[in-house]
DNA sequence: CGCGATATTGATATAGATCAACTAATGTGG
DNA sequence: CCACATTAGTTGATCTATATCAATATCGCG
């Protein structure tokens, strides 16, 4: 089903089959989009959220002299947009960094659903919440770590996060973003991103190839990034990767 | 009432008279707290969640040698941790900046008010959006801006927060943080704020002494942070300073 | 094959950290 | 009420991590 990594791998996941079905009724048809598409922009009044069924998307910010700053990555069973539920419009941008495919949960379904369904919807609410914990893991990586540490967390987050539904083969992941759009989420430039990176390969802690990342020593990665899965909220099965 | 300031000055605040008093219902009875005392720390599994009536607290995180970061800072209205009701368990921890007036609200009450009233569900929901959003615009603030911009757009956010709950008079406002905590909030040094306070103070922007913030010229200061009070979700009444 | 995007490396510049000293305020115990 | 300790703020000198600028290398693709 379209929405089988949602939640998968978190605490509190227990969905009963009734509130899955209930939830995949709201989706739409699954719409492949292009990589580099940009979805939704900042001040758009929003009337759906989209759901990412497979690829990597981005929210993001300019500021006024055009440096990008990502504020979060998504990916496969993010509920990418979800915030605009509440909040009706966007305060970003959200665009594709790899091609994907996602499905559209009308907000007035949503509504509906929720008023059936009291404890899907503080499941929904949870996974938002999940969204603002790396929100905030974000702001101290970027306060408090250097160029090392920010790459080496960035690196430590999403390994766990795409081990938790199962996409990671070999200690390696797909990558699509370029050292640029690294840097971009790290607030380095793309130039000290490449530097760092080769300093956590020749460390023998990761290496980013061909837009795959390998992670090849775990445990000195997340040490490096100050990295404590504990904010993903991964059930105990998943949580050590 | 307590949560008079509950949402005061944002959009989508439409409350009936009810619900209000529902809320209200649920919220123990008022308790003052001392100043730099920890509220709750990071693991904690939490059964109730705070809300701030009066005074400022933080949300923080410490690193490996002992550097906090700030992710968050609270004033009057907010309900400080309500992340912690769908998390059910927190990933940061939670102080008071100065001495403050609270009022717990246990979750197990929260869940029967949101099973009674779905739309003010939806508001709670809101509210932990727009926390959401200024973790969004923290990151923005800490990737993007240099020193005056971080201090400048930290200033002026919280005088449009400040603002929409009417705690600004003749353009000043309290403000219990020292100018390591700034720092804190800012990803600097202490010293460096006091550099950049100065340069502030100096171009007529805004002055912070004896733990009151002046803003002299709020466009200026505006403009220096590239702050833009959209994310606040502030309705048209409030937005304007 | 050639062109735009991406990655890599080197040289130099700079914002902010760090270290250090001093001042001003605040509080505390004798 | 004063002596002294503690905390917060201020300023200067120096250091360093990362930005910036520049050049070259590599790769996928029309």
């Amino acid at each position: 089903m379209l929405t089988d990594n949602f939640l998968k791998g978190r605490r509190r996941r227990e969905m009963s089959a009734e509130e899955r079905a209930a939830l995949e009724s709201v989706m739409g048809d699954p719409v492949t989009l292009p990589r580099r598409r940009i979805v939704a922009r900042r001040d758009e009044v929003v009337a759906q959220s989209t759901f990412l069924v497979s690829g990597f998307m981005c929210r993001y910010m300019d500021s006024l002299d055009g440096q990008r700053q990502l504020v979060s990555i998504q990916t496969s069973g993010d509920f990418v947009d979800l915030h605009g539920y509440p909040l009706q419009r966007l305060d970003h941008d959200v665009a594709t960094l790899s091609e994907c495919v996602v499905a559209y949960a009308p907000h007035d379904k949503l509504t509906e659903l929720i008023e059936a369904f009291p404890h899907l919807g503080r499941l929904l609410w949870f996974s938002t919440m999940v969204d603002a914990a790396m929100h905030r893991e974000w702001i101290f990586r970027l306060g408090r770590l250097d160029a090392v540490g920010r790459v080496a967390h960035m690196l430590s987050e999403t390994y766990c996060r795409l081990h938790s539904v199962g996409l990671v083969k070999n200690h390696s992941f797909d990558w699509p973003l370029t050292q640029q759009d690294l840097g971009e989420a790290c607030g380095l430039t793309g130039v000290h991103v490449n530097r760092t990176l080769r300093v956590l390969r020749e460390a023998g802690m990761a290496e980013v190839s061909d837009h795959v990342v390998t992670v090849l020593d775990y445990d000195r990665l997340a040490s490096a990034g100050e990295f404590d899965s504990d904010y993903l909220y991964l059930n105990d099965h998943t949580r050590t990767p």
